[in-house]
Parts: structure tokens; sequence; C-alpha cells
DNA sequence: TATTGTTATACTCTATAACTATA
DNA sequence: TATAGTTATAGAGTATAACAATA
């Protein structure tokens, strides 16, 4: 009467549908939490990375997936907020360092902490043990790597 | 010589930290695929929400939480390229009907499906108990309610 | 009066192409 | 020649404010 399921094919199914509903909440939040404070998601990203680097624009841009061009308009309207900082770098004259300002550093760890005790009591229905699976699972989904 | 630590707060950190990971690897995919269709992250949002529904913009605008003048646009993009349609409304004479287009249903479905073929094999190191488990974890996570 | 949707306007985000300065 | 970054330009996404039509 019932055909055998093609090898767990809806469950795949319901388990990606409940990873994309997770990422939707979970931007959802970041982007509310980000424009609190003026700020983009693209922006805080810039900010985040930037948490412990020194980089350069073309690499700044590598880690967001974006042109360089396009960095140059975010770099210039966050160093006009005091957000962050250019410098010429020492060892090549083409390049530009970009780095967080104080006040940069600052508004990226509150709005991290802000972050965290929202997304926190999420999971707090969750026993200990629970918490741990899922944070290896996710790790392990994630790990399962690029693609 | 450790203190104890406040009930448990540097693993909450680690699991909110992985739950925004996730979200960025996701929504990464998700980009990808869009884009690949020349859609933009909303404009294939717009289309999977009207996948099994009908309604007027400023519901549409509610579940996207952005404001009736950017549906506008939205849409009338959309309509432009034939992925969706409006209808003035029966029962309301100031109400638009916004819904999929036969080539906006066969769009939405290909690409729904390209996002579980590319998310799925993510999954597939972890064991069958193990996924129905990330499943369920998930879900209870999302259910905890907004805010 | 309140609601539905559109228009006008302005700003951010994004890409492509052309450019400069340096390597 | 190749690379780092900027500028010019154009289009999409977004919000606010003002508006027309209908309820």
């Amino acid at each position: 009467m019932f055909e055998p399921l093609p090898d767990g094919a809806v469950e795949q199914d319901e388990l990606v549908d409940s990873l994309v509903q997770a990422a939707f909440v979970t931007m959802a939040v970041l982007n509310r939490v980000a424009a609190e404070h003026d700020l983009s998601l693209t922006q805080l990203r810039v900010l985040g990375i930037l948490r412990d680097r020194r980089v350069g624009v073309t690499t700044l841009a590598g880690y967001l997936g974006l042109e360089k061009s396009t960095m140059t308009g975010l770099v210039a309207r966050a160093e006009k907020r005091g957000l962050l900082q250019r410098a010429p770098n020492p060892g090549d004259g083409r390049a530009v360092d970009i780095f967080l300002s104080p006040q940069g550093a600052e508004l990226v760890e509150r709005v991290h902490g802000q972050i965290v005790q929202i997304l926190a009591p999420r999971t707090t229905d969750l026993t200990p043990a629970e918490q741990r699976r899922l944070h290896s699972l996710l790790r392990r989904t994630l790990d399962a790597g690029p693609s």
C-alpha cells in the first residue's frame, strides 16, 4: 500500500526547511538589533570581521563576498560615522588598512551582547544536555563544507 | 581555582554563535541560488509566500516586515517579469490580490528543489537518528516564540 | 475617519567598467 | 603587467511623507 520512501527524502526536506526557517528567524533578530543602532546587516558584519582583524579592502570584500567597489562605499560611510578608520599600509603603498575605531569596537561588543541576550532564551527550553547536542549537531552540519 | 561559570553562560554564547553562523551559511546558499535566477532574497521570499496564498499588498508587507510602499516596487518588478499577477479584489474596491503566475509557480518549485539539494548533503554526515534529533531541536528552538 | 495601495523622494547596497597609483 | 583601491554610473531595496480611492 505504501511505497517505501526514497531513502528518507521527506525527512531530509523537512530538516532543510527547519534549517532555513531557523536562518530566517535568526537573521530577523540580527537585522532588528542592527537597525536599532542604524546599522545594516552588512555594516554589522564588517564590524564583526574587524573585531579581531586589521585587513585591506580586497580581503574584507572577500570575506563578505562583495566587490571592492562596494566596500569603498561601505567603509566610507562607516568611517564617516566614526566606527572604523583607514590608514595607509606601511608595507604596500597601494593598500589601505581598515580597522575598528574605539567607538566601533565598543559598539560591536554591545550589539553582540544584545544578540546573545535575545537569542539565548530561545534555547533555554532545552535541557543543558540538549543544548550541547544542538551545538554539536550545528557545528557538524556547518563543517560539512561549502557549496 | 576556577570560578563556577555563571550558569552555563559560555556554552550559551557558543550555542548562539553557532546558530548565527548556521544562519549565515544558510542565507549564503539561498542568496546564491536566488541570484542564479536573477532573484533577490526578498523576491524569492515573496514567491515563497505566494506559493500557497493569494494576498493583498498590506498582508504581504506584513509577512516580510516591510512597508507597503516597498512592496509596490517589488511587486511591480516581479509582475513585469511575469512571475506574479495583480488583480482587483472582488470584495474590496481598494484592495489588490497578488498571486503567482504559472511561470512564477514553476520557478519557485524549481528553486526550492535546488535549495534542498544543496543543503541536504550537509546533514548526511549525521545518522538518521541525529537528523531527527536536529530537526526536533531546531523546531523547539524556533517555537520558543518571537523576540 | 480609517484603510488600501501608489507616487515622490532620498539614501543605502550592490555590480560593472574605467581609472590611478603602486608593485 | 598585475594588483589595490577609488570613481562614475546604474539599478534594486528600503523608508517616510503625501496622496487618491474606497470603506
